[in-house]
RNA sequence: GCUGGAUUCGUCUAGUGGCCCAGGACGUCAGGUUUUCAUCCUGAAGAUCGGGGGUUCGACUCCCCCAUCCAGUACCA
């Protein structure tokens, strides 16, 4: 039996799609789960798409989400580079190889003159192929004479290589996911394997690369199904035994229908990608995950499940019990919408669960960001008061401000609904008796209070919320005790002294 | 257009011929808890299993046809 080694490989044309990131994640925890290797190998043969700091970026993203590689690009390995442009050199040979065998030939034509052939097939509405009944017409090494081809090359004339299909044969793709998927060969295009520009295509560079690095399963998204056929003629082209296949299904955008997009997350209000991105040519910045407060074992715990399940009734999973649950047979054949709602569900119960100190380390910095300096034990015992009503990191600071700045605003809502004529006569009093319990005592004076509220036939609701309203400015949070009992009587007082004056003026 | 893939509650999904007049989760709604909000708890609504034909004693599950959606169709990956 093989040892299991699988690869991501994306390449480095922008940010990682969180799509990308899922194909990632599901090859780990297949590596991981057979003890194999997980490799990071990036694809970028195409020189003129290519982004700065977007493999910068790619690796970032997967340390942040705890996802580790095994070899690769930035760790390293017994088969680099991982690079393919570092890896240049070595495909020419193999190009030549296939030429040697017949299962290649050298084509001259240029891309303006193959955009002339599309476009007038396109006005009789058909397709151009470049296949079996159209080489002969074109200009290759297979239409033009020996001499001719030598000389061509010799004067250092441009030419692409093409992969040359067999006419017609059915070619069969063994999917993990899907099953057998035929094709016949007079279907399919004779793909460039190796450009011009002295650089292989994805279908050669791919295939040469997964041999070479012995990789045992491919898995990656359903847009590659479709060239599946080209790449199990190459290898028999090699002579190589090829690795399994896997295609995933798409992410779908949450709204309509269709692959999940750049332009869909800002759209709708998610993050598209797992670390924030700012286009080094346009300056247009995407949201991230990360710094839209998700934790990252909960965009793992999400992703993991849009598209597969363990086939019980589990939802919460980190990382090492998905490794031990994952399986291909259970990766669903249809794309999943991203769901929004759903996402911020495990974001909540992920807060829930994390480490203190971590939420703590999340706490300060969000403190930190509105200037507030404030003692590590404080700070600590209001993460835990509030904690449970956060979905997202930033929310720290909505549900919590109070307990550091006194409210500056009332919510109008809350005034007009729970403060009536009188209740600044009885807040007054309220202070009074908040005071005159020495030393503070929160359920003394809890006590005290309901006994007030009571003998004077006052409505609770609405006395306990306008003095709500005066502390916190809103009608949210904790226990009414529990936040006096936090910022201490004397702030109590000013609170409501101050909340008098701007809402009764 | 052509080729391939897909099709179960709004969403993610369970379901591999009888246990399914279809189960769970998110969301929604209602009630409870909370003096408020959030959380939490309980409950409800919600899918004629895309449509039509077969096969079978019996089909969401097998076969065929249709429809719809998606992907691919580059010297991009």
């Amino acid at each position: 039996m093989k040892k299991v080694r699988v690869r991501f490989a994306p390449s480095p044309t922008g940010p990682l799609h969180i799509g990308g990131v899922r194909t990632a994640l599901y090859n780990y925890l297949f590596a991981k789960q057979n003890g194999g290797d997980f490799l990071l190998r990036i694809e970028d043969t195409d020189q003129t798409r290519f982004v700065p700091g977007a493999e910068e970026y790619i690796i970032e993203a997967f340390q942040w989400l705890g996802i580790q590689f095994d070899e690769g690009v930035g760790i390293g390995g017994p088969f680099g580079p991982y690079k393919q442009s570092e890896r240049k050199p070595m495909y020419k040979k193999y190009a030549d190889q296939l030429i040697e065998t017949g299962w290649a030939y050298y084509a001259f034509d240029t891309p303006e003159e193959l955009d002339a052939r599309r476009k007038e097939a396109e006005a009789q509405k058909k397709t151009f192929q470049y296949d079996a009944t159209t080489r002969d017409g074109l200009c290759n090494s297979l239409s033009l004479s020996k001499e001719e081809v030598e000389q061509r090359l010799q004067s250092g004339a441009p030419y692409v290589i093409r992969f040359k299909y067999p006419a017609n044969l059915d070619i069969t793709v063994h999917d993990l996911i899907r099953g057998e998927v035929t094709i016949n060969s007079n279907l399919l295009d004779d793909k460039v394997l190796y450009k011009s520009d002295g650089m292989p295509t994805y279908h050669l560079a791919n295939i040469v690369d997964d041999h070479t690095m012995e990789i045992s399963h491919v898995i990656r998204g359903e847009e590659w199904l479709p060239s599946a056929p080209l790449h199990v003629m190459l290898y028999k082209a090699f002579g190589w035994e090829a690795p399994n296949f896997a295609h995933l299904p798409l992410l779908l955008k949450p709204d309509g229908n269709g692959k999940l997009s750049k332009r869909d997350g800002d759209r709708l209000g998610f993050p598209v990608f797992p670390l924030q991105w700012k286009d080094p040519k346009s300056g247009e910045i995407s949201s991230g995950y990360r710094e839209s407060g998700y934790l990252p074992e909960a965009v793992i715990n999400m992703l993991a499940l849009l598209g597969w399940n363990p086939g019980t009734e589990q939802e919460m999973m980190d990382l090492d019990t998905l490794v031990k649950l994952f399986s291909i047979d259970k990766i669903s054949k249809s794309g999943a919408k991203f769901d929004l709602e759903k996402a911020k569900w495990f974001n909540h119960q992920y807060i829930q669960i994390a480490d203190d100190n971590l939420l703590l380390q999340h706490f300060e910095k969000v403190l930190a960001l509105h200037n507030v300096k404030a003692e590590g034990e404080y700070v600590k015992m209001v993460m835990n008061m509030i904690k449970e009503r956060v979905h997202f990191i930033p929310e720290f600071w909505e549900q919590s401000s109070y307990f550091f700045v006194a409210p500056t605003e009332y919510d109008p809502q809350a005034v007009k609904k729970r403060w009536k004529p009188g209740t600044a006569g009885h807040l007054c009093k309220m202070i009074e008796i908040i005071d005159s319990v020495q030393p503070f005592d929160k359920q003394v004076a809890h006590d005290k209070i309901m006994d007030y509220v009571q003998g004077n036939e006052l409505n609770m609701g609405a006395i306990m919320n306008s003095f709500r309203i005066a502390l916190v400015g809103a009608a949210k949070g904790p226990e009414l005790f529990e936040i006096i009992a936090a910022i201490g009587v004397d702030e109590t007082k000013n609170r409501v002294q101050k909340a008098i004056q701007v809402i009764e003026p």
